[in-house]
DNA sequence: AATGAATGAGTATTCATTCAT
DNA sequence: AATGAATGAATACTCATTCAT
């Protein structure tokens, strides 16, 4: 049990009175706005009860974050836009079919980033875009845009090999998008609360709409 | 005791003789409260903006509803019951391939939904359920299940007649659900405040789904 | 003791509750913040403080002003724009020499503004208009330019009949100005904290200062 | 122990060898807080500004001054003492006319004062004497005083000579003073923040008023 | 039934001051 | 002696809700 640690991120144990150690503190608070920000949306999530969940005082967020537009943009570039520079270099290399890395896309998207709880940053987005303009915009450049061109690699790699029909490649990038983002927003929504309501199973949900918009995007011919 | 379509409201009942116009207050104040909740989401509609719009007095407003949860909650009930059921009865009889009914059902739900103001509830309720579980569990019930069975049967109709493939028809009923709700989140939220950010051309958008839906969905020897 | 006054500015009798006097509330808390301004300064007067000294919740302020710095702008209105005009008026029908006028008008400014609590919000201005560049400027307008200009017109009426020498009539107007902003600056800043400190007697200050000014004016031929 | 110019400050005794360093940080230190205070005034002045233009870091602020507070107090204590004195030894030993020395002695407190960085304190004096009664009564004893006292000295020469008329001298006084103290609030308020407010030119400003004020001293018959 | 004046809890942000290192 | 991370009290302004009329 060493002393020393990499900011556990956990709620930190009992911060003795004034605990000095800068290098932790930004992760740390970074880790409990995620969490707040998930679970109660930008607009309802108090500075102060950030602070608090990181075990720290009011203050010192604002030691680290000018503002909690700034705290927020970080959030995201810790946790979103890092995930998709991730994605864009694997794909580069997929061995398989256009089909293949369609529904390979579709799972690692999943897994890494719809499965966690980065993901209600996403349905946060979508839900409170029209009150923070500044954040929307932020979002858009961070997160959608590098998304959308992501996408749209995939689906000109296909085009280009002949595997994929000839599509509106701009629009066509969310027949993939869509699936992925209704998901998000259902786990983030309506699951968890609603004991009647539908449950979707997300690994035989992706395994459909992958199937369906792979075949989709086929030659009839191929 | 018939069910009146415009929510009686329970604090007035009223029965007095022919006082029409307070008959009529709760209902313009469900209209005011419509078009602030879906513009700017529930915490940022201000009560006394919803009582200006609807022409009375901020005290009026909670004469009527005992406070801005319960006139959330008023027109969210008031303007979701029956979306689903009357505006797709047409569906049943329609006369061409199931390639084609998949198109023109995106399309109408598009037209006569999506394009609405009343599919601003639809954002509203993805955005908040979250905060109001006995309303998202109502709106399980009244919009989202209906809504299944009734891209459910259509995809049924496409795999009995073999037009289309033999799919998880249960999931697959989300290829046609997620894009049209998806371009109903990203009209009332990204939408209008992002300069630099994408525009989405309904009409462009709602081929292309259909188009690539259909496709996945149809047999490869059709 | 008839129970409808115009405004009894004292501290409100004891406001039993929720009260309803729209009519009366924003005469006393602009004498409040009056009060308090002169008191403290504008930076170090609390909002709330105004609204208690007034006898209502701070709600009420903003109620009535929409911020600190309009609350401030309506204090310089009620207090001081007023009197200037009112002096326009007096001055334009005085019959005595220019000379006199000189006197009479140094005086009268005196007794109706720098004898009065009023005068506070000049030294305030003088003291705070570099952190609060709109307030200056407002400040400018509608106290200092005025004040300029009814100074002027009294020189120029000296000059038009001979008896005041040709001057600088633009700069000369500060030696009227000086002496009673000098005097006002005193009164709130030096005296009263003082015990050792010289205590000027305004009214000996003001006659050997409206003698040296009107000697200084005036054609050594007259 | 000779009382050093520099204004040893109690908490810095430390008789250690030749650490020069640590003596010149109370100077320093003060010398950012003069800079600060003049153009921001007391409340706006942050410490953390201080320290950190004199180069150190906030918490050596406190270690030398144990609050902004007496950090002010030191600030005027060591930029007030001395000021009249050496500066206007000269007066005495004037040649000209006392007219000629009221225009003098009028421009060159103004070159040697007004227009320093140190008249700022006097300004500062003006505006925060209410909240710092000692530091009221240290500014009344080391600058007003004598400065009235040589003020007089010029006016009883020209009474004397009878170049003067025969005045109340100790409030004739007021008539040279008043218009240099306005001339230093005006610069340090007033001017540089106000587009359409009124700018002095000191120097026109300084001849028009010392020749109102000679003439006004004056006999008629000279 | 209707009003609208009044309330006061709630929140982001600042900054003098402290104190472990 | 010096640092700078941490603190928390302080403050303008908002808005759902109440209630006297």
């Amino acid at each position: 049990m060493p002393a020393t640690v990499t900011a556990s991120v956990e709620t930190a144990e009992r911060p003795e009175k004034r605990e000095r150690r800068k290098e932790a503190r930004p992760g740390e608070l970074l880790a409990a706005a995620l969490d707040l920000f998930v679970e109660k949306g930008f607009a309802a999530t108090r500075a102060e009860e950030v602070a608090q969940r990181a075990g720290v005082s009011k203050g010192t967020l604002f030691l680290y974050f000018p503002s909690k537009e700034e705290l927020f943009k970080a959030v995201v570039r810790e946790h979103i836009a890092g995930t998709i520079k991730d994605a864009f270099g694997e794909l580069q290399t997929f061995p398989g079919t256009s089909s293949e890395l369609v529904h390979f896309m579709m799972h690692q998207w999943w897994e890494r980033y719809g499965n966690t709880k980065a993901s209600g940053i996403s349905k946060l987005m979508m839900s409170e875009a029209g009150n923070f303009p500044e954040l929307a915009e932020f979002y858009q450049q961070e997160v959608i845009i590098p998304g959308h061109q992501l996408i749209q690699k995939v689906i000109e790699r296909g085009m280009a090999s002949g595997e994929f029909r000839k599509v509106d490649v701009e629009y066509a990038v969310f027949s993939v998008l869509a699936p992925i983002m209704f998901l998000i927003m259902w786990k983030h929504s309506m699951s968890g609360c609603c004991p009647s309501g539908e449950k979707i199973e997300p690994l035989r949900y992706l395994s459909v709409q992958a199937d369906i918009v792979a075949h989709g995007l086929r030659n009839i011919t191929s």
